[in-house]
DNA sequence: CTTATTCTTGGTTGACCATTCAACTAAGTA
DNA sequence: TACTTAGTTGAATGGTCAACCAAGAATAAG
């Protein structure tokens, strides 16, 4: 992993900053070649189609979920629902540095492509799923701190919803401010919610 | 408004339904003519660009939040607060009868627009401002039955975060799931502030 | 009726799009 | 050596795009 990246890698590497930066349907196949400094017949030996290439980025973030999103993030956290917020400083942060111009890469995505082909909307789906996954088990592992019988997976899938929703209109807004008010008014369901189980202990 | 309408009005609700239906980019200037039975000088007279299309038609939706969106969700509906949930329902509605393919049309081209120009991005926040605007005045006409010194437009932004990555993950998953996750997680939120709010009454 | 103004017609322009392809190079194998 | 395969080159293709515009029709004003 150490000798130069294949022009596959390359043109992949490309295309996942293009596709953030710009979108997928404003990226031309012309702009990854120029970024990727290869040609457009190398791009078409390694992928059938530009969609192809936007399934490999999918699946790249995918697999990044777990060492380019989470290990970052969760450095020095191990309270499971502090992990939860520090999840989303992350992508507070991401807003930060690019002047509240890029967001979950997967979410504008799932918004941008309307009517995507089968294969390309289940990989999104499936993005989706390792994240809830990935609070899910924090929330399990919250376990006595919330009510008893939360149901974590929809409780998880309901802040991802606070997660992109915020973004969004951080976006639009050009100001952190409706997604730091997202995620107080987050902050405060929780806490609410661990305030209850902690009274409702005995039973 | 009972005559036939103007070109340029054909011209804008036919680029309305396209745009929700398969985004700006997507929707060609061709299409819209088709759709509208106009040609192409008829649009350009009308209108500089394309561009401007957008904006007329993102000036319609934000002249019909009220008339449109917000009259017929709230028919027969009194409380303010069931009037926040008739609102998250009539959107629950557009995902069920379009297969979960239709969501808010202003979330949509929010994503996808990825660097707007000035005048197109102000008027998306100007839509969201609307949207937030009107929930917050549900939230202030609840008053008292919300904990004293609560941020109604902050929690009004919190309620529109719901709605959009609600949106967001339905169409998705094609299904009402993450949509009706979202809004479970909001009604016990806000039934426990409701809950805190009386039990703290006295004082 | 005449003139001015507004609107419509539809063909045209030139840029850009994803994709293809025949020719070429480099590396491996026997 | 001769042959095979994987990867590369960059020009060419056919199509679509937003936008333009010259000419004509409809409408209104004098």
């Amino acid at each position: 992993m150490e000798n130069p990246p294949s022009t596959a890698d390359r043109l992949v590497f490309a295309a996942m900053k293009l596709f953030l930066e710009k979108g997928y349907g404003s990226t031309s196949v012309q702009d990854i070649l120029r970024e990727a400094k290869a040609n457009a017949g190398s791009l078409y030996h390694a992928f059938p189609t530009k969609q192809d290439v936007l399934l490999a980025v999918l699946g790249l973030y995918r697999e990044g979920i777990g060492p380019m999103l989470l290990a970052p993030a969760w450095e020095g956290v191990e309270d499971p629902i502090e992990r939860i917020f520090a999840l989303l400083a992350q992508y507070r942060r991401a807003l930060q540095i690019t002047d509240c111009t890029y967001g979950c890469p997967i979410g504008s995505l799932a918004l941008e492509l309307h009517e995507p082909d089968p294969p390309v909307r289940e990989l999104l789906a499936t993005n989706f799923d390792g994240w809830v996954e990935a609070v899910k088990d924090c929330l399990d592992q919250a376990g006595a701190r919330l009510p008893r019988g939360t149901d974590t997976r929809a409780l998880g899938q309901f802040i991802l919803t606070v997660m992109e929703g915020g973004v969004m209109q951080s976006r639009t807004y050009r100001t952190l401010d409706a997604f730091d008010a997202s995620v107080a008014g987050l902050r405060d369901y929780l806490d609410r919610l661990q305030a209850d189980a902690k009274i409702n202990m005995r039973s």
